[in-house]
DNA sequence: ACTTTCAGTGAACATTCGTACACTGAAACA
DNA sequence: TGTTTCAGTGTACGAATGTTCACTGAAAGT
């Protein structure tokens, strides 16, 4: 097909671009099969048989399952810390930020809706190593958070306590909508816009909170 | 052992009694191995071992897995009610009412722990049966905390949707806080006490923020 | 006292699993 | 050019999986 057809010399292909193109495979094969089990019940040859290759190969790319999940945290966060950079960026005008970061989850969430699931899932997984690890990359996820809002106009005065409360309420709305909007009841538009509009509206709720709050003890 | 030292006759033992004991023990067997793996990735045969009988002896009490997935979902869901059952027993003095709802979930959530946990992993897990019976199970759970809640001084003019986005919340932090305390971070007291008042703080803010909302349109 | 019911047994099955091992062939290197 | 490296192949293995079937023996029903 692509041999002669293709108007491109697709052909001259690198040693290491090749073996990341199976890790690749690898990956996305996972990412797909992750949608319907768990990664405890992830089995190595079907894995395998979907990225194209054949069982052992695996063991070029990976020693374990468990590096393997390690590499889909990476992938996943790295989308995740996208998703606070993109919501900083901009205008940081505190009118509009609700609004934005509610669009800008809902954007990234259909975009990357493997890596959301795959976090959402294993956050409460069986796999001790997994979950271990998400839960220290979401405490460090809520801290930058943290530091973000300690910048806002009527919090410069909180202490960490209170600025501990807001981020993790944040933290815990954000995986709950999350997991709600990787659903395949999210597919329905409709559906999927009362998801969104109960997500803002939450968030305003806690806002308003947070505009009455006086803070802790001191 | 138990046949004449035990001072109890405790030889007499009905057929059905007999058939209830192993599905108890069916029942525990599954709630314990699935602290450490998902219900996908459980296996009927570890399972029947831990609970003492031959692997087909299963199937003269559940027809599949899934079927004991769904026992097992009702039994948690049962405690869940429970828990909202006992919240609202005694004094419903809206002021220690966030006290008395942390302190009876924390409780609760120590005393079944298998059954939050059960809970918490299945939410999110792979098998759909028991994700949608989960999600629906808690839609429900949601309602009726909204109906409870529309009944609270300052809230009696509000809308469906502004209950919903309240009851949401809870939903939300109860099942993020549950998730938290089961785990096995949970165990050092001084940890957990941190885990408690932090989700105190959380609710607290979450009602200043419902005594500030102004209800939507209409 | 007999027959029936049925929870639990035990052997056997076809699959699937993860992994070890020797291999191939082409890219990288000398 | 010849040599080395190494991603991917193919076979083979023991272990574990879910499910079948005929069975046993004691409780329940007659």
């Amino acid at each position: 097909m692509t041999s002669k057809a293709a108007a491109v010399p697709d052909k001259p292909e690198s040693r290491q671009e090749r073996k990341e193109r199976t890790r690749r495979a690898i990956l996305d094969a996972a990412l797909e099969m992750l949608a319907d089990e768990g990664f405890g019940s992830l089995s190595l040859r079907a894995l395998t048989k979907a990225a194209g290759i054949v069982p052992t190969a695996f063991y070029r790319h990976f020693s374990t399952l468990d590096e393997l999940g390690l590499a889909l945290l990476d992938e996943s966060f790295m989308t995740l810390r996208g998703l606070i950079r993109e919501v900083r960026g901009g205008d940081p005008a505190p009118e509009t930020l609700i609004d934005r970061s509610v669009d800008v989850l809902s954007v990234q969430l259909e975009e990357h809706k493997a890596h959301f699931r795959f976090i959402g899932r294993e956050r409460q997984g069986g796999n001790a190593v997994l979950r271990d690890a998400i839960r220290h990359e979401l405490s460090l996820f809520e801290r930058e958070l943290a530091t973000d809002l300690a910048r806002m106009p009527g919090l410069e005065r909180w202490g960490a306590a209170d600025l501990h409360v807001l981020a993790s309420l944040f933290v815990d709305l954000m995986v709950a909508a999350a997991g709600e909007l990787v659903g395949p009841a999210a597919d329905h538009p409709a559906t999927r816009k009362e998801l969104v509009d109960n997500l803002r509206n939450q968030a305003r709720m806690i806002v308003v909170g947070a505009a009455g709050w006086e803070p802790l003890d001191r």
